[in-house]
DNA sequence: ACAATCAGTTTATATTGCGGACTCATGGCG
DNA sequence: CGCCATGAGTCCGCAATATAAACTGATTGT
């Protein structure tokens, strides 16, 4: 179960918002340096990050860890659940509004996650329908 | 934390595919009873779920979890969840296709979770960007 | 040479999850 | 009427995870 945790989906959206380094998601997530320690090792293991070695000049080596194109499709259901949060429960940590905004990079108009057609035609939650296979 | 567990997300799909009773509920996903009370108590309390009375006839009494209007809205980041799982694990539990699709109820068309503008307008995720409110 | 920074690991304790047995009310059946 | 089955939980003891805090170890600017 890879994202069935409290804080594997926290540390994809670290790792969206830019943050790569481990002890700048230790500090922003607030969480065990243990349970980081293992969270990265499982999301690379998966695929959806990876560990790369690099060196700023003027400072030592170091590794940060990137989103795989794998992680980065990730980006959408987070963006879901983000708006999910906003919408319904914003009394989750008092002060806080939304963490972030989702918008098009071009022309900065603000997005939001919904379900189309393959066409690209929107379509409203109501109107869709799970289709269960039973095996 | 509301979401930030194995067994919550899963829950909630349950009452999404219309599974609205306790052992039925404990039957599909083996989960340990006293987590699944304790899970639709969480639930509950949050105004995901509602626990309603209701008596078929010939049968006695029983009540069930129905999801409210804000528990509906989750179906959205679970089928964002579900289609990456589909589309980047898919060797998760072997022998299992995607466990469900999704369609437009008139037509049956298949749908897929996206990015839109306000307008409708499809975007891609490589468009997306994030605009961090830091306070 | 020294203190600082980063990226972890170690250790000890607290919390949570787990399976299995138990309770309790209700309804069907002989 | 007495008895078994079912649904919906609760109780219990053990195993697995999470947590906080301290420790290691490499590198590096001063």
């Amino acid at each position: 179960m890879l994202l069935g945790d409290k804080w594997t989906l926290l540390v994809v959206r670290e790792a969206l918002y830019g943050v790569t380094r481990f002890d700048a998601m230790q500090a922003n997530l607030g969480l065990p340096r243990t349970v980081l320690s293992d969270r990265l090792k499982r999301l690379t293991a998966a695929g959806v990050l990876k560990r790369r070695p690099y060196k700023e000049p003027g400072a030592r080596a170091r590794h940060q860890y990137v989103l795989t194109p794998m992680g980065v499709d990730l980006a959408l259901p987070l963006i879901a659940l983000m708006q999910w949060g906003e919408k319904h429960l914003f009394g989750d940590t008092p002060g806080a509004g939304p963490a972030a905004a989702i918008v098009e990079r071009e022309t900065g108009a603000p997005l939001r996650a919904g379900l189309a057609r393959e066409d690209g035609g929107p379509v409203a939650l109501r109107e869709a329908q799970f289709l269960i296979n039973k095996p």
